[in-house]
DNA sequence: GCCGGCATTTTGTGATCACAATCAGGGCAT
DNA sequence: ATGCCCTGATTGTGATCACAAAATGCCGGC
């Protein structure tokens, strides 16, 4: 075969970078069980692409820790020890209501009409047993309060704690569903409108650690 | 030219992480100034190896955010806003005291005496003005006790910070180069061995913002 | 029935190439 | 003198290949 390209836009999206985009969403949603294993050569296939793209996507994932390579290179989604999830449960509880916290001078009636839609499609996910779903859902509320406090690097952090947790949140989630709904975004949204910034803080810390106390099993 | 290699042992080090470490070792010290330019072709001449393993190396850096590409897929390293640098310090100043405080349960008299070893190393760079030097000498003293946390994930994160923050901070070293030698890390010291924990947060604390103060120009 | 060793297959690594987009520089017109 | 365009050089992207190491499957021996 030649070396024929179709085409070679350059600037919109290159083919690695839509790579590594549905793949970290995978990750980041608990689309992938944990120990699931890749290769670049199947990803390539997928997406359609040569191993090029898919390695170059599989080692930005690596570098952000939503990947691991064994010591033979092999690539698969981490199985986290308990001590691990431990402590990215407790980065969420530092950063995020720090975060939360920056948001709420510039949170106006908008954004929190937008929250409480995020929190009915959250709802209907729960009804749904729909774990990915929920994950989904949870995880936009965050971040869409998060982009309120203008701090890319910070929420960028915190969004690699996410990808981190992924593949595990998936298990933890769809064993503990209850019908519970979110009720500590309840308490978010309250402190928001009250402009109750300790408030605010503990709630989010509430409902970030909430999900740790469910993994002494 | 035929397609043959020397050897190809994959378990040591491979290529590319060779020149990743120390890439992230130049960057992180100080060793290149913010929007200094890099080429793929050139890393691999200066390492004596092909575009891919560059490749890999640089596209791990971005991730972790050492590099940035231009729009064009140019890459350099950051030049960090003020509000970047606000960010970046305010994240130190979470994580940090938290590493410190889980570290202070484990920190023997022999840690406390490689850390004033550190310190020594570190007081002598400054008396030779050796920017470098100091900012090896003073990430290789909190790494040193923030190692005793356990805390792999964390540390993790705080090193890429430091990471982000490494050209920058070249050459805000470099200008306050005053004799102050190390005055909080003294104070860590003292708090370390008294088993005072609020003290070593607020030790940890002021020695992480102190570099901070001195961005406002 | 189970386990150890061998051959085949799979898989990541690194080199090399074609290509398009961008950049840098000089020369020309105004 | 200054602004603009055109050309050549530089640079990242993706494809393809050779290779070695690890994984897999198979078979025979016990």
């Amino acid at each position: 075969m030649t070396n024929r390209k179709p085409s070679q836009s350059r600037s919109p999206e290159a083919a690695h970078e839509q790579l590594y985009r549905t793949l970290r969403s995978r990750i980041m949603y608990g689309e992938l069980p944990p120990g699931e294993s890749l290769t670049l050569r199947g990803l390539g296939r997928e997406f359609g692409v040569s191993m090029t793209p898919a390695r170059e996507a599989v080692r930005r994932l690596v570098a952000e820790g939503a990947l691991t390579l064994s010591a033979s290179g092999r690539i698969s989604t981490p199985e986290l020890s308990s001590e691990r999830i431990e402590e990215l449960a407790c980065l969420r509880a530092l950063l995020e209501p720090e975060l939360s916290s920056r948001a709420l001078p510039r949170a106006h009636a908008a954004l929190i009409e937008r929250l409480q839609l995020i929190n009915q499609s959250l709802s209907e996910a729960v009804n749904r047993q729909d774990s990915v779903g929920y994950l989904r859902s949870n995880l936009e509320f965050h971040r869409t309060l998060y982009l309120r406090a203008q701090a890319p690097a910070m929420l960028a952090m915190v969004e690699t704690v996410w990808l981190q947790m992924g593949p595990s949140m998936r298990l933890l989630y769809s064993r503990l569903q209850r019908r519970e709904a979110p009720r500590h975004h309840r308490m978010i949204l309250a402190a928001l409108r009250a402009g109750d910034e300790p408030g605010l803080r503990l709630a989010v810390r509430a409902d970030v650690t909430r999900g740790l106390r469910m993994l002494a099993s």
